[in-house]
DNA sequence: CACGTCACTGTTTTT
DNA sequence: CAGTGACGTG
């Protein structure tokens, strides 16, 4: 059985397979077989008598992981597959975290803040401080906070360090505190950044001894796949893990290391082999992918870069075509260049759309790729990007899910104390911030007892909260009885969101309720498939949660459907991937490299490596575009050639082979805006009447969840049948129990009440559909005959009733 | 308190 | 361009 599954390697492959005497190191070039050889060897050590849980595998993605255990389950069973402890360092060790947390003092049941939820929580606290917020950057402070976990520096440990000098200097010297506050609002809304999770991983075995020691008799054999991109946080904790056994197995390519923006650091690999004493180095330099001319074409480009570790990567495959360069006049033109390319050598050969991928620096470029494959009905499909999980009305969801499993969540609790609307608004909010900061409490703590940490407000507002935090504490005392499927579909009617979101009939309502349905189908099939794994009979909200924060819909599997488009991705999102054909466009100055990482030779060989990536995805032909000019910022930006164009050596590379689309004018030029569709004024074209209530959310997207039928939103396709099949068992919300959420109040003291017609001195004529609120807050939802749905605080609008 | 409007501004990659 | 914050109006 060994000779069968280690005759499928070839000679350097099997040694690296097999060899298990101690710490190793793969270096792996591209297109060598690295996941084959971390597959052959777990399935070898399976053989060898380790059992599946004494397995440690790390991988860069979820998806990596699902892959690598598939491919596993091939060849060794999915009965022992299941049970390897495979997932990405965060996966792996927030599980981890969740049962060991209480040695350091959180508790089990935090929340994991993404980067929205830390980013804003920076906010908040550069606001309270009073700092220059121009100063303070948001983003970039975290950044800072974020680097100095990676490096695992405290708050604590952060302000005695040199990093105070580097803040001085550049004149925010008051990082160190926000850090320091940051880490205490964590702490008391019980929450972790993703950051948290590797720090308080790596804390909780230095200062546990016995903890650390049960996960080292766990984990026999630890292997870590994509070596190059870990940071040294990821590398101390698998040092922590492996220091006494040394069975560690790293596998990497130093020339692939690109993400070093978010603290990965080259050295751990170029270091591997004075960190592990007797470490065994393993070189995979035969290329499976490319053709020869791909692979030198990529070599002749990364041999530009001083640091790293030799190696010799070379392809037996045929000689294959020169990469092809073209300078378009715009980016109009560019993207028209690629979309004829394609189809041109789609008719020629028997492929599919499927066959080829685009490959950008930045997320922003797809959309004039976007434009002319929607003209031109060419099948694509947009990697990356918002996420699912990042659209508001599931971030939104998912924060009442939050803050029913941690109250103290204090994102959560600021992005819902008032949506839907309540009444509470940002002055109470900012009164119950002030006196819970005073009291060092969380949001909800305050909130929940106002009155016995001496919040001062009106009545109502008493009220208001009351009602609130009541609801939520319902949901609380039944989170651990109830499953989450039936909990998250309670809530989400419970809350309002249901009636936020299903009363109205805006096109992008639409789209927001079949997210929303999704999301619920996605919900029904978590409950699910944890039932059929037989993880305990009741699936509950907080197992769901513990899942979501850490996925990405990069790592939804897709079906056969994307092998008839055409993939279009960032370089970073493409890493492990392969195409028959790569087109690599926007190398122009300014866009790649990256203008933010022209300042050091460091940064710059981080894009080359880059460059090299996106080249080696290529598995027959290669494409390399720019433009001249590029609709950027609202402006024609102008642009030249990128630097790297002339670290690849001429002789691997053909120049303006790509003849130029004869006839329209890819010019997008001053005057008429709309090229020539219809004459509508502009505010027609795209009417968004109610676009200001939906926006400001961290990363939205220019267009709405994209929804014709060459873009469907991302999760649409893996989403499509359990779509259907969970709107059949889902009993979507009626038209009855919506009409029963919105029951009017009847209002005595005002004589109107629903069913009334008025006239409205702006709106018109409309009829009263609802009522709510008392007293001065009263307020009416009226269908305006001409001007749609509008809420009016009837003690500020002008009208009259008609009847 | 909620919503609409206006002016300003930032520009990268993602677990 | 598109997101964000400040400000005014009902």
């Amino acid at each position: 059985m060994n000779e069968d599954i280690l005759g499928q390697l070839n000679d350097s492959q099997r040694e690296a397979a097999v060899y298990c005497d101690g710490a190793e190191l793969v270096i792996a070039g591209a297109g060598s077989g690295k996941t084959r050889v971390l597959t052959y060897k777990i399935a070898y050590l399976l053989q060898s008598g380790y059992r599946p849980w004494n397995i440690l595998a790390l991988t860069f993605t979820n998806k990596a992981a699902t892959e690598m255990k598939e491919r596993i389950s091939n060849l060794v069973g999915h009965d022992k597959a299941r049970l390897l402890s495979m997932g990405t360092f965060h996966s792996i060790f927030s599980r981890i975290l969740r049962t060991e947390v209480s040695h350091i003092g959180y508790d089990h049941n935090f929340t994991i803040y993404d980067q929205g939820d830390s980013r804003s929580l920076i906010k908040t606290i550069i606001k309270e401080m009073g700092l220059d917020e121009k100063q303070y950057n948001s983003s970039s402070v975290a950044d800072r906070i974020s680097l100095a976990k990676n490096n695992l520096l405290t708050a604590h440990d952060y302000s005695s360090s040199i990093h105070v000098r580097e803040d001085v200097e550049r004149k925010v010297p008051a990082v160190k505190d926000v850090y320091m506050r940051y880490a205490e609002r964590c702490r008391q809304a019980n929450a972790m950044d993703f950051d948290d999770l590797l720090l308080n991983t790596y804390l909780l075995f230095a200062r546990h001894e016995d903890v650390r020691q049960k996960y080292v008799d766990r984990f026999r054999y630890v292997l870590v796949d994509e070596y190059q991109d870990t940071n040294y946080a990821q590398q101390a904790i698998v040092m922590q893990l492996t220091r006494d056994h040394q069975r560690i197995c790293a596998v990497g390519d130093d020339a692939q290391s690109i993400y070093g923006f978010r603290g990965a650091n080259i050295d751990n690999i170029l270091n591997f082999t004075k960190a592990y004493d007797n470490a065994k180095l393993f070189k995979l330099e035969q290329n499976y992918r490319s053709t020869q001319m791909i692979v030198q074409a990529a070599n002749s480009l990364i041999r530009h870069n001083a640091r790293q570790i030799p190696k010799n990567v070379f392809s037996d495959n045929e000689r294959g075509e020169k990469v092809v360069f073209k300078q378009a006049y715009s980016d109009r033109e560019e993207a028209a260049i690629v979309c004829k390319e394609i189809k041109r050598i789609k008719s020629r050969e028997k492929c599919g759309f499927g066959d080829f991928a685009i490959l950008y620096r930045t997320n922003s470029q797809s959309r004039s790729i976007e434009e002319e494959f929607r003209k031109s009905n060419v099948p694509y499909r947009v990697f990356g990007g918002l996420s699912f999980y990042q659209r508001k009305e599931i971030k939104d969801i998912i924060a009442y899910f939050r803050l029913v499993a941690n109250p103290n969540d204090e994102e959560a609790f600021r992005r819902i104390i008032n949506y839907p609307s309540r009444g509470i608004g940002d002055t109470t909010l900012s009164k119950i911030a002030t006196t819970a900061n005073k009291h060092a409490l969380s949001l909800w703590t305050v909130a929940s007892q106002p009155l016995v940490f001496g919040l001062e407000a009106n009545r109502g507002t008493y009220a208001k909260l009351e009602a609130f935090c009541s609801m939520i504490s319902a949901w609380q005392a039944v989170m651990q009885s109830v499953d989450a499927y039936q909990l998250g579909q309670d809530i989400i009617k419970g809350s309002g969101i249901s009636k936020e979101i299903y009363e109205k009939r805006e096109p992008e309502d639409l789209a927001r309720q079949e997210n929303v349905y999704e999301f619920l189908a996605g919900l029904q099939d978590f409950v699910e498939s944890r039932r059929e794994e037989g993880d305990g009979e009741h699936v509950y909200l907080s197992d769901f949660l513990q899942e979501v924060a850490l996925l990405t819909d990069l790592d939804s599997d897709s079906d056969g459907d994307d092998k008839e488009r055409v993939a279009l991705m960032t370089i970073h999102s493409a890493k492990g991937l392969e195409f028959p054909n790569v087109f690599i466009v926007g190398l122009e100055e300014n866009i790649f490299p990256s203008p933010m990482s022209c300042s050091s030779l460091r940064e710059l060989e981080e894009e080359r490596r880059l460059l090299y990536v996106a080249m080696t995805r290529a598995e027959k032909r290669c494409f390399l575009t720019c433009a001249q000019n590029r609709f950027r910022y609202g402006r024609v930006e102008y642009g030249t050639p990128s630097r790297f164009l002339q670290d690849i050596s001429p002789e691997y590379l053909k120049k303006d082979e790509i003849s130029t689309p004869a006839s329209p004018a890819y010019y997008r030029g001053g005057g008429q805006a709309d090229g020539g569709y219809g004459s509508k004024p502009k505010w027609m074209q795209n009417p968004r009447p109610v676009a200001s209530q939906f926006k400001a959310d961290p990363k939205p997207r220019a267009v709405p969840p994209r929804r014709e039928e060459n873009a469907p939103s991302p999760f649409s396709e893996e989403f499509e049948k359990r779509l259907k099949v969970a709107k059949l068992r889902l009993k979507p919300v009626t038209k009855a129990e919506i009409d029963e959420l919105t029951a009017p109040t009847v209002s005595e003291d005002v004589g109107i009440s629903v069913g009334n017609v008025i006239e409205h001195q702006r709106f018109g004529i409309g009829t009263v559909i609802q009522l709510e609120g008392r007293g001065e807050n009263l307020k009416a939802t009226v269908q305006f005959t001409n001007s749609g749905t509008k809420q009016l605080l009837l003690k500020f609008a002008r009208y009259k009733i008609v009847k």
